[in-house]
DNA sequence: ATTCTTTTATGATTTAAATCATATTTATTC
DNA sequence: GAATAAATATGATTTAAATCATAAAAGAAT
């Protein structure tokens, strides 16, 4: 595992809303996980985990964004999901005994990492830990099963309005319609799960008809309900 | 909710090896969830659970199989995933309130259903069921992913490969060489993403090698390893 | 600034898969 | 059993998307 400065960030202290220990941990067992995690940070481009490596345990993104991709047989790429601060990666792996993906950060990253048998001690002992961990598991495997559909119905079109979609509700955390998407079109192609060629054709469509702007810092999305209507036409079932 | 004649199976006689409850729940708890279950039978291709109805609680699939489906907008369907006797249905909507997707019996089918209050409360009361029930959904969720990755990536071919490889795992439970996959091609053609005509090109491609034999009975697979090379040609990481 | 490199965009061509059309097989009904 | 309907198979054609090729734009290095 590619692990650069390890830092020592203190539970007590951690701000991150979102994290399922700090939120669903008695408080003595924050203290004692406090001691047992190890907190890494990571550059941009670098690995978290690791595609057929052995699982080790159990990250938590303190702070940060990563891409958690699969790599298919003739070189490519999938990326099959993104994670942010408050998101768990390698959990996929627990049972298993290898990763069966990996996660790249996209922009300098906070992780705590647990190990297996820590983890399993904290399910043990925090049944509430457990639960809201099953419920993000089971609100995973939605938008994961929703993605097999995509993937096997969908139009290049309707790829790239979806992948759009997706990063908004990731990357645009305040809802303002000047956030931009920070992934380069290899990523976003690889999100879509199209090709390159193919994702700037489109985006150079979007563009034409001012759905999003296209500048040297990124694309910013000017109308999202136009991608929502591509993407169900009649409105949604959730 | 479409229900034929209820039964009313009981727990403590069950046989089902892989159910949650039994196997995870304390005595009094099997008891008690015993008189709050209902348990249906549904006849093959009755709906168990409906897309874009509310989530009143979870099924347990007793004995049977069935599929759980997601409509696409063109009329297109796409096979999620297979279940059978252990495992759960409707889970992903709680949480959500909807279905995202519906379960349809491709057999006659014993189903428990427990309502939301009754299950989380069996949750909060019994912290090995939920922690077993996260490794469920963590399992799913890998397979999830993978078919994300495979339905961007892999061409017809690969896809039928893959899609019978499943069948295989799913239907072929004593693992002999005689066992028929119980779906007709349009299932098929659904679970592997693809069309009905596509299947049965390649599907005869893979008679006329021998690799599978199509009966009027069904399909039963001969070199399982066969798809396995097209799917992982330098073997699985798992 | 100028060159070199990388990323992104776009046109031309090829290819795989979907669609359309029809035939064959299997199942159902009378 | 024959007749009808449904499911499966296969050929012909169209279409969408991948690939190949090249250009334009942006970034890095000198």
């Amino acid at each position: 595992m590619l692990k650069s400065n390890a830092r020592d960030a203190n539970c007590e202290s951690c701000q991150t809303s979102g994290c399922f220990i700090k939120q669903h941990c008695a408080d003595k067992y924050i203290t004692l996980l406090n001691n047992l995690k190890e907190t890494s940070t990571y550059r941009k481009d670098q690995y978290i985990a690791f595609e057929g490596y052995p699982v080790l345990g159990l990250f938590f993104i303190q702070s940060g964004k990563a891409k958690v991709v699969s790599s298919g047989l003739n070189g490519k790429t999938q990326v099959v999901r993104l994670t942010k601060s408050g998101d768990i990666i390698g959990h996929r792996g627990y049972g298993g005994e290898k990763y069966p993906i990996s996660a790249v950060a996209i922009e300098e990253s906070i992780v705590c990492f647990v190990d297996n048998d820590t983890i399993h001690q904290a399910f043990m002992d925090n049944p509430r830990l457990t639960f809201e961990l099953m419920m993000y598991y089971s609100r995973e495997l939605r938008k994961s099963e929703a993605k097999i559909k995509n993937q096997a119905q969908m139009n290049v079109r309707e790829k790239v309005a979806d992948a759009l979609i997706s990063c908004n509700s990731f990357f645009n955390n305040k809802n303002d319609s000047s956030f931009l998407i920070q992934l380069n079109r290899q990523d976003i192609a690889d999100l879509a799960g199209i090709n390159t060629e193919q994702l700037s054709r489109i985006l150079s469509e979007f563009k034409k008809d001012e759905i999003i702007t296209i500048s040297k810092d990124g694309i910013s999305i000017n109308d999202l309900s136009f991608f929502q209507k591509i993407v169900s036409p009649f409105g949604s079932v959730e």
